[in-house]
DNA sequence: CGCCCAATTGATACAAAATATCATTTATAT
DNA sequence: ATATAAATGATATTTTGTATCAATTGGGCG
């Protein structure tokens, strides 16, 4: 058994559940299958995959909760959106130099582009290291906007 | 008008177009379409907005085709998905500490996961220039994994 | 502990987004 | 110009996500 990650999973689901909590939402069964699903160690998990695993966990949680979970938990910033396959995300053309930074704020998705992303160095160690040919990079910053920080 | 970022634009388009033809495939209506589309100035279009602006410009060229080309597009590294809402794509649990970086393989999907990201100095610096409480960030590396390249 | 009640749920119906199919068209090499 | 495989667009279908709403439930309060 793989205690030790089960541990790390279990404080994982924990902190979670934590902040959930002190945003003053509810800790229900839907919610804790969801998060014990996503914390389980399969990273980058689709909605879909979601679904089966809470499906095959607990049959009776509704889709419409998990999506809906899904969403909440997005806004408390306790998970984060990324993708794999071209679907529904939003479309940048990368310029030649294969180089892109921005800015996203997590209230109102406001986006500041940032013309020079500066990592050109430690992008060139972590190619050496791990034995890469880079083709680009995207560096995406997580910080709440003028607008919305008051 | 601005000649300038129309200059910008067809080069773009241009250079697009060259990488296309270089991996051997046609330039067709519906891609040449889509690509002026995705090369105006507005970024970060939804599929959604694309089929809209295709539309617009030639209502003759598919829905059908429009993915596909996305999808194309993509594959070649001319474009590369992001995201602002939380829908298709796939969810990592972020650590407290905010940060999490990793490669993508665009061949195969491949996701090596990258323990520190090493630019918390970068990420103060920027933080201070723009004024931001910043609350993490997600870098991305793309870079064609050992078993894609050969 | 046992009520209370807003928050949350799950079932259902619906809408939107994306994909499979296939006969027709078209880009390109010769 | 012709040949031919690649690509297309129309259509049908599946997949994915959302709105609605009566029923349930988590958690504070007495
Ligand atoms: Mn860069
Ligand atoms: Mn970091
Ligand atoms: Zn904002
Ligand atoms: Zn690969």
């Amino acid at each position: 058994m793989d205690t030790s990650s089960n541990d790390t999973m279990s404080s994982l689901i924990d902190s979670a559940l934590a902040r959930l909590r002190e945003a003053g939402y509810k800790i229900t069964n839907a919610r804790r299958t969801v998060l014990e699903v996503l914390c389980q160690d399969n990273q980058h998990l689709t909605s879909a995959d979601v679904i089966e695993q809470v499906e095959a966990r607990d049959p009776a949680v509704g889709r419409a909760s998990i999506f809906r979970t899904l969403e909440l938990l997005t806004e408390l910033a306790i998970i984060r959106p990324t993708y794999l396959t071209p679907r529904t995300p939003n479309y940048i053309v990368m310029p030649e130099s294969g180089h892109h930074a921005h800015i996203i704020c997590p209230q109102c998705n406001k986006i500041t582009e940032l013309g020079d992303c500066e990592i050109e160095d430690l992008i060139e160690q972590i190619a050496e290291r791990q034995g890469l040919e880079i083709t680009g990079h995207l560096l995406e910053i997580y910080g709440i906007c003028p607008d919305c920080s008051d």
